[in-house]
This record gives structure tokens, sequence and C-alpha cells, in this order.
DNA sequence: ATGGCCACCGAGGGTGGA
């Protein structure tokens, strides 16, 4: 089963992008972050034509998650974790026996701001709501856009006092690891490990990039993991014809 | 070169992203 993350920012911008990647990569699963628009504008019809159903948690202008898959979901959680109902960043389903949760992490703007203690307030929700899935399904994905750095390797630019990479984060990320998990991620020699690069001053071009976009999966199925790549041909202006903008995060997939 | 912010809302510039 090949599942991929792909934080899109705004799903009907990049819907040429998510159409033209499911033809060429053909992911049984494809999770979605930053749709950035309401559940009226959500382009299920495309989607559907293209051979795929989808689950959505829509929201207008910000946010929203969604999952792409071949086989039907079944057990459906639209925004199981959030601290303000209308605040779309979570979604979950099981596909054929895999639970799958998909997370759109609170980015946090600043260390010490109001937004940055909501983020760690997130986290601990989205916590508790995986050790209750966790309890409850041997095998499970959790994916999504995280806005945390796992470690020092995972920034071109690593610095503690820096958002996305201080110490309070990681700790929250590595506590959703001990509920069970673990980071799919692997090193390539050719290749460095990032997953998002700023839009400005050339930063995918010179490979200044963080890796925030995971894939963490049950022992159960972690040593079954036959390949993990980040699809970096999906952030160059020539990869669709149709809408030569990109995203400014690569799709993330592993395949079991 | 694989580049030099982008997308939202709304009608222009403010806001959020990471």
């Amino acid at each position: 089963m090949k599942i991929t993350t792909w934080n899109v920012n705004s799903i009907n911008v990049r819907l040429p992008n998510v159409l033209k990647y499911l033809s060429d990569y053909q992911p049984d699963v494809l999770c979605l972050q930053e749709l950035k628009c309401n559940d009226d504008k959500y382009p299920l019809d495309s989607i559907q034509n293209a051979g795929y159903h989808s689950i959505q948690a829509c929201q207008k202008t910000y946010n929203g998650v969604s999952i792409i898959s071949k086989s039907k979901p079944t057990d459906v959680d639209i925004n199981p974790v959030h601290i303000i109902s209308g605040e779309m960043r979570s979604i979950a389903a099981t596909f054929q026996g895999i639970r799958i949760i998909n997370f759109y992490v609170v980015n946090g703007q600043a260390i010490g701001s109001d937004k940055y203690k909501y983020k760690l307030e997130w986290l601990k929700k989205a916590k508790a709501y995986l050790k209750n899935q966790l309890s409850k399904n041997k095998d499970l994905v959790l994916v999504g856009d995280f806005n945390i750095v796992p470690s020092e390797l995972d920034a071109h630019n690593f610095s503690s006092e820096d958002i996305l990479c201080s110490d309070e984060e990681r700790k929250s990320l590595k506590d959703i690891l001990r509920l069970g998990l673990n980071d799919s991620f692997r090193t390539k020699a050719d290749e460095t490990p990032y997953t998002w690069w700023d839009y400005r001053a050339g930063a995918f071009h010179r490979d200044i990039g963080y890796r925030i976009d995971l894939i963490l999966t049950t022992n159960s199925l972690y040593n079954g993991i036959k390949s993990y790549e980040v699809h970096r041909d999906t952030r160059h202006k020539s990869w669709c014809s149709e809408q030569p903008k990109t995203s400014d995060h690569a799709p993330v997939m592993i395949t079991l």
C-alpha cells in the first residue's frame, strides 16, 4: 500500500498538480493538508472522476485536511482533534484494516507567542486522541505536516531558538512517538532529508529546507516498509505544465 | 539550473504560512 502526505497550500490552486500526482504515482492513500476552502469549493467531482474516494474536513481560508483513497474509507473521524470546533486540522479513517490519521499541526508563529502556546495545547490533545486510537488499532499510520523538526539533522539552519525547532516542540513530538510510533524516514546518500523549502530567496534551489512532513507507523507496520520517498520533482515549475506554481512542500510517500 | 514568495479575501493591502 502506497501512503502519501502532502501539504498542497490550497487544493483549488493545486488541483492540476494533485491530479497529475494521482496519475503518475498511483498512491492508495493521499493525505492532504491546507486545503484552504469550504466544503462547497472542495473539488470532489474531479477527484472522483480520477477514480478516487475522498473524505474531507474543510474550513474557509485556512487549514483543512482530506484523505483521498482508492478503497472506500470506514470508521471516519472528522476533526477528532480540536480546541476550536471550526478549526479543521485532523481527519482519520480505516483503509483495508489500517487506521490512517492525518494532521495539520499548528504552526506556532514564534516561540512564546499565544499561537505557540496554542500549538503545544493542540499537541497535548493530539496525544490523548492517539493514545486512544492506538489502544483500538494495532496497525496505524499517522501522517501530516507536523510543523516540527524531529532533530538538528532535519533543518538546514537548525537553532533551538527558532520556531519548528524548539526543545518544547520536539519534546511534544517525542511524547507522541513514545506512545508506540516510529518515524518511517530513511536517509538517502544523495539527498538531504527536507520536505519543505521557503518560497523566498531561492530556498529550494539552494536546498535550504526543513523536514516537517512526517509518516509515523506502529511497530506492526514499521519493519514492513518497502520504501520511503520525498517527491521533489513536484516542486519543479516544469513538473506540471497546467500549473507551474508549486506547493512549498513536497509529497512524502511510504510503500508498505 | 530545479530560482528569486504565495494564497487568502476582496477590491488593496493586511494576514498567515514556516
